[in-house]
DNA sequence: CGGCTGATTCGACAAACGTCGATGTGCTGA
DNA sequence: TCAGCACATCGACGTTTGTCGAATCAGCCG
């Protein structure tokens, strides 16, 4: 192996797809990528995606993002929604319950509307 | 005026936002990317935007792209959808109706989107 | 004009969604 | 052991969404 190569991020899974300008997504492709857009398609969740994203370490407790006005349950129902779209993962650490983005599924998602290329 | 700065593209209104790692949304930020969101969330919206882009020209007939599995009005429907988030463009030449998609406005909700920044 | 084709609008309906209060679960500390 | 806090799940509810067939609108051409 080369030394030249030091730095490597996220070279885990790829989620999915070329750049949309350069080839029409298939209908299952657009089933899996539709999911992840939905997760994101209300405002409450896109807030507290947010939240998490731009906090300090890129990970926060619930008890941090929760104030968005909705219920508590609510809250929680959302965060789940983003859990189960792959975009935040979760880990509970005594008391508190930590989210934090999951980089690699995000990116995908950031690719694929990447035009000019 | 520097010579140097040669070259700008898409010097039009920016939609929205700092990628989302440097800062928290504000709620009406929310509201109006989560519209956008929306828009791609679901699969067959999500196909017929990536016909369009991925077609020849980035525009495409309707008649191009309508092969996607639900009846016509179903198709002019979600292009409605498509259209009002500000995603896709519509203009009526003679007979057909081509759609091509908005640059500006797809590439502010993949900056948003784009970590590492 | 009158008929044809492409595309949008309308009205209806089942399914999915967002929200809440009440309840349950997991952990901590007295 | 038990009270209290953080968070998740449950059950119910009104609203929004995706879908269709029917009807309508917009150009084109004989």
């Amino acid at each position: 192996m080369s030394n030249l190569e030091l730095v490597v991020l996220e070279p885990e899974t790829v989620p999915c797809c070329a750049p949309i300008t350069s080839e029409e997504l298939s209908a299952e492709d657009s089933v899996r990528m539709a999911a992840m857009f939905k997760a994101l398609a209300d405002p409450v969740r896109l807030r507290l995606f947010s939240k998490v994203a731009s906090h300090e370490g890129g990970e926060a407790c619930v008890c941090d993002i929760q104030d968005v006005g909705v219920s508590q349950p609510t809250v929680s129902h959302h965060l789940k929604k983003l859990r189960e779209a792959g975009l935040l993962t979760s880990e509970r650490r005594g008391t508190w319950v930590y989210y934090k983005v999951a980089p690699s599924v995000v990116a995908g998602m950031s690719a694929l509307l990447d035009l000019n290329r």
